[in-house]
DNA sequence: ATACACCTTTACGTTACGTTAAGGTCAACA
DNA sequence: TGTTGACCTTAACGTAACGTAAAGGTGTAT
């Protein structure tokens, strides 16, 4: 003949703490009390309750509940629009934070390459960081979220060796590019020596190498004009689309 | 000679009870404290409370900033990334709430409707939410959010009267089209007037008519098989195509 | 009779302060 | 020199929604 606290507690899911709380702020009373001074609960309660935690879990706070219980289905939905306007800032907020945290954590991330790896001079991880930027969305969709995650820390973690040796091949593909260019010919012993350079180049900071995505960066290379300008300035006009048309006859993907 | 801590708390745009409070949790301790007992805080403190705000303003709570500003930077940054991770979940527990809290306005909106004017019966809601639901995205793509949301609010809107004459005229659709079919020819004049009753029936709930809609709506009852049975069941089987082709005509939009 | 599961009330802890309240301090002004 | 007003101090309660003891009574099965 009606539920006990831990009885009704364990129907709802709840604990009976929450149970004699709601009590103790007039939400949800016993419907009798019996001579021992043990709170005894009805289908009333039950039913209540179950309302209760229905608003509950809508994130509502008790007090409102309590109000809402108690009013007029009108009160009800405006209630229900004001917490969804309250959720809607919320979610700004949070969208807010995130973005602010994200931004701090890329600016930590820099200052400690920085500070422990001082002659990397800020190159590495501004490159990491427009190349996030850019391309990030993009690369992600294509290749995935650990590719892309794998090549980053896989760049950050470079010793300065690593990095040196990284650089003198960097300038290895810019020399042999320059030279291929002379022949004229993107499928040339000369140009596809380039495209291998450059695959080695990649390797660096791939930890396994993908033909598809290697021919995707060629393209991105003459899509996008801070690379084009780069090539076109490190080597001659036109570097970029050469390099590109090398590659993609290196990997076979020139369709 | 130092800062007193209202005057702490005037250059950093906070509380004097945030400031005690920060020295009570020994999250910020005074340089020095006066023969009165007076707060008094000097440079490194100041630079130090800047470092707490900034945190704070992430959102991180005071004890983590606490360990965070006394640890080496490799934690602030793994501190950091956790901090990001919760903050995801938040998001997505909002953006959850957002979700059923408007389902619950939407539910709530149809029970007073229902209340208010029990001849509705629910149809109106039911459809409104199903529409809603199944085709929301996609109309609100190609039409914007306006006229969809303003079709919703005209069709609750509606007095008891004028749903009872959107009812009758949507029989004299379902009627006519029945007549027309036997035509075979959804060019004939009967059933070029089932599509104008169509229209007019339309009218009850858009506020303004739009061909391209129109005859969209009329491809949706045939690509959508809730709209096809309903129509192959009231009147006939066939009747979902004969009624958009009819339509199609009627507006013109049959290539 | 006793063990065990359950009940009760009371009350502190949680977060980051806001808000009195009671009383001392400092600089300026009459 | 006294007083005023702005400031300082500590202490303590209030906030939301319970979790978690602690101390002691109840119900029932063995």
């Amino acid at each position: 003949m009606g539920y006990t606290v831990r009885q009704l507690a364990r129907l709802a899911g709840i604990s009976p703490r929450t149970i004699r709380y709601y009590d103790e702020i007039d939400l949800l009373k016993p419907a009798r009390v019996s001579a021992a001074g043990y709170r005894l609960y009805g289908q009333a309660e039950v039913d209540r309750l179950q309302q209760i935690l229905f608003y509950r879990a809508l994130g509502l706070e008790l007090k409102k509940i309590k109000r809402l219980l108690s009013a007029p289905s009108f009160d009800e939905l405006a209630a229900l629009k004001e917490h969804r306007t309250k959720l809607l800032a919320k979610r700004r907020q949070v969208e807010l934070l995130i973005a602010n945290v994200e931004k701090t954590i890329a600016l930590k991330e820099g200052k400690i390459t920085m500070t422990d790896q001082e002659k990397f001079e800020g190159f590495k991880e501004e490159l990491v960081a427009e190349n996030e930027e850019k391309y990030g969305a993009e690369i992600r969709a294509k290749y995935g979220d650990e590719t892309i995650d794998r090549a980053n820390a896989a760049f950050r973690n470079m010793t300065a060796q690593q990095y040196a040796d990284w650089q003198q091949l960097g300038n290895e593909v810019l020399d042999t590019l320059k030279a291929a260019m002379a022949t004229g010919d993107p499928a040339s012993a000369l140009a596809q020596k380039t495209a291998e350079l450059h695959r080695q180049w990649l390797n660096f900071s791939w930890d396994h190498y993908d033909k598809a995505a290697h021919a995707g960066l060629a393209r991105m290379y003459v899509a996008d004009p801070r690379f084009t300008a780069y090539y076109d300035e490190q080597v001659q006009p036109g570097a970029a689309e050469f390099l590109r048309d090398a590659i993609l006859i290196y990997t076979g993907m020139n369709q």
